[in-house]
DNA sequence: TTCATTTTGTACCATTTCGCATAAAATGTT
DNA sequence: AACATTTTATGCGAAATGGTACAAAATGAA
């Protein structure tokens, strides 16, 4: 790859691009974002979104798609195995807390749980995908979970695919929580609460 | 009350528009709804519905607080205290589960957290609204803990307050993952997993 | 009956919205 | 240098949007 194209090079890079046009939706929702916003917020005319993006919708999924392949590797750090489990979510609530309180104006949550869960009706690829980042989340968790099992950092029995969905539902509500106004001190201790209930109390 | 008013009487009931109103914000979002489409599905033609409720916003937080005081309604009651705090709990959520999994294309999870939370940033009336609604949620099962922390149902020390909001956590998750299509069964089994969560496995 | 008051329905307005047509600009190819 | 190809920029246009003006209709009050 990276071989030349034939024709005007574009003057923008697509990554900052879907970054800005992130910015924005993740504010505003998708329904509350125009395409002027937009174009003003990447300084992009409108058909030069059209060319690289295809409609709203198409920029909406790949901005979509890029979070949740972020928040992935986000969690695959904090899952990293040779820390123990409890340090381990205790790093993923902080991590998702990190981005969940940035904004200019109130914290933004999550920005799936925020704006497409809205759409998720009406728009059947938003649907889809936002179900889909929910269980690679859900199994992400599990998958770690399920290990703790076996190296005996939690009972023996233990149901780990509902223990890691109750693992995300803490996130949810953070999520959700961040986005109404709650604040740092507040979610930070749901967070750690979260933890107790999942590891212990130990 | 109920005196007689002077002027042409109306062709309408303010709590039947306010429901029909509610489907169409639950399903399309706040900004994905146009007044053609409210007016359409009220039957009410534009002016009237600003006569009777003011703006768009003004409507749409009419509607909020319609839902937010049917939800304590049905949470209070869920909590009856002369049941099991482990009933309560279970019911709290299987009634919520009857709203959430109803509607014509998908199921529509929470209104609030499917629809208001994207609007939060942008309109400050609705991220307060929606934020008392969280904390009243809150608060009445947190009520509902200290008083089972009181009569031995949970044990001492139990701090009332955190374990609330796990409890809220769950029905978080569940109108979020009912919003994204998750089924019935794995909706189920979440919400009992979340009541082993609070009241214990035994 | 006449008048004041409120609701209803039609029509309108300014603005915004999405999308595209078209031409100019910037590059590689021949 | 001439051409093909792709991106950029201006601007158009049809439709939708939120909101309102205004007259007709329906009621109670005087």
């Amino acid at each position: 790859m990276n071989e030349k194209k034939r024709g005007r090079p574009r003057a923008f890079d697509a990554r900052e691009t879907l970054e800005k046009a992130r910015e924005v939706f993740w504010d505003r929702g998708y329904a509350g974002t125009s395409l002027d916003t937009l174009s003003a917020a990447t300084k992009l005319n409108r058909p030069s979104l059209y060319g690289a993006f295809g409609d709203k919708e198409a920029l909406y999924l790949d901005v979509m798609e890029g979070y949740r392949a972020e928040s992935m590797d986000a969690l695959a750090d904090a899952l990293d195995p040779s820390f123990p489990l409890r340090d381990n979510l205790a790093r993923v609530y902080d991590s998702a807390l990190a981005v969940y309180l940035h904004g200019e104006t109130a914290a933004r949550g999550c920005f799936l749980i925020g704006t497409a869960t809205a759409e998720a009706i009406q728009h059947e690829r938003v649907r889809d995908l936002l179900s889909r980042s929910l269980e690679d989340f859900d199994g992400a968790i599990e998958r770690r979970i399920a290990l703790a099992v076996e190296r005996g950092e939690l009972p023996e029995g233990t149901d780990a695919g509902m223990l890691a969905r109750l693992a995300s539902a803490v996130m949810h509500s953070l999520a959700v929580r961040a986005r109404a106004g709650d604040s740092r001190e507040m979610l930070e201790a749901l967070a750690k609460s979260g933890v107790d209930m999942i590891c212990g109390r130990a």
